[in-house]
DNA sequence: AGATCAACCAAGCAAGCGCTAGTGTAAACC
DNA sequence: GGTTTACACTAGCGCTTGCTTGGTTGATCT
């Protein structure tokens, strides 16, 4: 079994399978449904995945390595100024939530279909980019572009952004970069952001 | 077959399946087991609910009911102005989230699990609570107290709100009170609401 | 030319699934 | 006092599930 390394194979396999774990769910979606789709035989699925909690695993493991990638660049590309890293990491976000859709709405709604062994390890993964979501939060505090308590704005901002998996329309008219603005302008102080983006210094 | 009526004993045994559907998941959790924390057999199941379906569909109904029920009460008695009707909304969603939090994460997370018929029904009750969601926001737009996009703030209030199931632990220090005055602070433009609450006009 | 190996297939097993059929029984009703 | 009703039981049908087994193919390497 081919099950340990990461052929271009088994990832284009990964893609198709969150794919159809979006449309069917983790529990509906049969070994069968997953080997029609990628057009091979539901024997030969086992050739690339031990089993079928680890194609979770690595649909799971593939959308937050990227998020986790994307946030760090655009962190290191921005400015240092607390406004400019907080639009960035709302931008990054957004933008992650568009190209691997799939696979953070897996990721939001399969997660305790993980066994024990794959979920410790992905969230550990998670907890990275939490962390820089808490760190960027911290000092937009400590700059007083918000207020309150650190773990509790955290948490409406995550929620606020993850929420948009339910309704964004890619679409739309709405850019994610508007979204992330809009998110930035509501929970900081500044009242009335002007028209004209502020976002350099 | 008693399918149709609203007995006690039915309401009893929608109550201990969303348990087990928050615990399992809604495909996860078989007919035997649902029997089970029941008490009964699983033939027995089907003299109460005409199928899996419609146990899934019982227990969100149960947890919208309430929450549309909740926030109607809320906004009936507390006062006029914008920032109070705000609060109130506030205060009762993250209530009726720990009163029958299993029904509102069944809702969240089994969704689409629902027939289409049920969907239709269900979807109709949702839409009225988030009507009134969208109300109070309008109010506070046309207040002044927050600013930016009808659309985008009540999404993002949704998402921060619902988002609280992931994380908020009863047993803690926050009661749903404090979550709701954070909430409040953070999208409002009176920066720095001072410690005492400013609730009466 | 022979060996190796990833990638696939056909066939099927054991277990578990939702649900039905038919029956028993105690309380409620006429 | 006979009939109905609500609720529970036993037994099991027909089907689907994740996964295994044993074998074939064609490309690559030595």
């Amino acid at each position: 079994m081919n099950v340990v390394n990461e052929s271009p194979r088994r990832k284009e396999l990964t893609r198709l399978a969150a794919q159809l774990f979006v449309q069917e769910g983790f529990d509906r979606t049969t070994v069968r449904m997953l080997a029609q789709e990628m057009g091979i035989k539901s024997g030969s699925l086992f050739h690339h995945f031990r089993d079928k909690q680890e194609i979770l695993a690595a649909v799971i493991e593939e959308g937050t390595q990227n998020a986790l990638a994307l946030a760090r660049q655009a962190l290191e590309e921005c400015g240092d100024s607390a406004g400019e890293r907080l639009h960035a990491m709302a931008r990054a976000h957004l933008q992650t939530l568009l190209t691997d859709r799939n696979a953070h709405v897996v990721a939001l709604y399969e997660w305790r279909r993980l066994d024990a062994a794959s979920r410790d390890h992905l969230s550990h993964l998670r907890d990275a980019y939490e962390e820089l979501w808490e760190q960027v939060i911290d000092e937009a505090l400590a700059a007083g572009l918000i207020h309150g308590d650190r773990f509790l704005v955290s948490r409406f901002v995550m929620g606020a952004l993850n929420w948009t998996v339910r309704w964004y329309d890619p679409e739309g008219a709405r850019k994610p970069e508007d979204l992330a603005h809009e998110l930035v302008a509501m929970i900081t102080t500044s009242a009335h952001t002007p028209p004209g983006l502020s976002t350099k210094v």
